[in-house]
DNA sequence: TTACCTGCAAACTCTTTGCACCGCA
DNA sequence: TGCGGTGCAAAGAGTTTGCAGGTAA
């Protein structure tokens, strides 16, 4: 139930693809991000990936970290999410609709499923409400 | 029922005895930032308290607005807010649990009661859920 | 060749901090 | 008189931007 709907891993050509498909250039800095964020981090902060990039991209700018992840979250590849606890945003490769849970204890941010909670309001009377988005704050049972 | 509920307007004795009763020193200056972001404001970010300052609070230094919030919020009586739709933070002074909802036109924070909404999810069976904070997104009808 | 992507550095915004001064208890 | 609150300026963190150079189509 609690387990994240993860992008699958893509492979190189894949990104390449999903990149172009969404008029995105696919370059060499571009499609190293997309496989960081798209298939192995897990809500990365822009230091999250400047210090992957550090590890596994030879001279990745901080610009072009902050540019790409930008890029992707205007095409709707990634969104970008700020939590109260923390001061700097942080990147969602989830892109169905869901909401999130803050670990207290470990600090990690974990997706909850759209569907694994139910919310009734009667402000729905007096607003149309497009988006309902739930942060839980909690520690594991 | 989305009538926020309001800290009503206080006269200055009474915010001095607020202030002392939290084991705070009660200054002019955090007099008048109790008296604006207590009774007058509506969710203010620190620059609308500097302007409100700078209009009638003279020579107030932006050091002492942001000394002043946080002080107020570390001894509980405002809690500091941040919404993915803005870059800084906002102070509630409405300390009783609550949600929010961003009116999508006006970009206002409206005050959500805790009974206006009703929340269940099956996350509880594995976590111990401490707090529950709804972002509603909506306009008006 | 040309478009555009990247790296670098500087700039910008929000926030915090160090220090000297001042005022109230 | 002394503690502590304030103002000022500088520093610090996160993020954006302008520009020159380079790379791929």
């Amino acid at each position: 139930m609690l387990v994240p709907p993860k992008t699958s891993c893509l492979n190189i050509p894949e990104i390449e693809k999903l990149l172009r498909s969404n008029k995105v250039q696919p370059s060499a800095q571009r499609i190293a991000i997309c496989r960081y964020v798209l298939c192995e981090a897990d809500h990365p902060t822009v230091e999250d990936v400047k210090s992957w990039a550090d590890k596994n991209f030879p001279r990745m700018s901080l610009a072009t970290v902050y540019n790409t992840l930008n890029l992707l979250a205007n095409v709707g590849l990634v969104r970008q999410l700020r939590f109260p606890h923390l001061d700097k945003a942080v990147f969602d490769a989830n892109m169905e609709p869901h909401h999130h849970l803050i670990d207290d204890e470990s600090g990690r941010i974990i997706d909850v499923p759209i569907d694994a909670v139910n919310v009734e309001t009667n402000i729905s009377k007096t607003y149309d409400i497009h988006e309902t988005s739930i942060i839980f704050n909690g520690t594991r049972k």
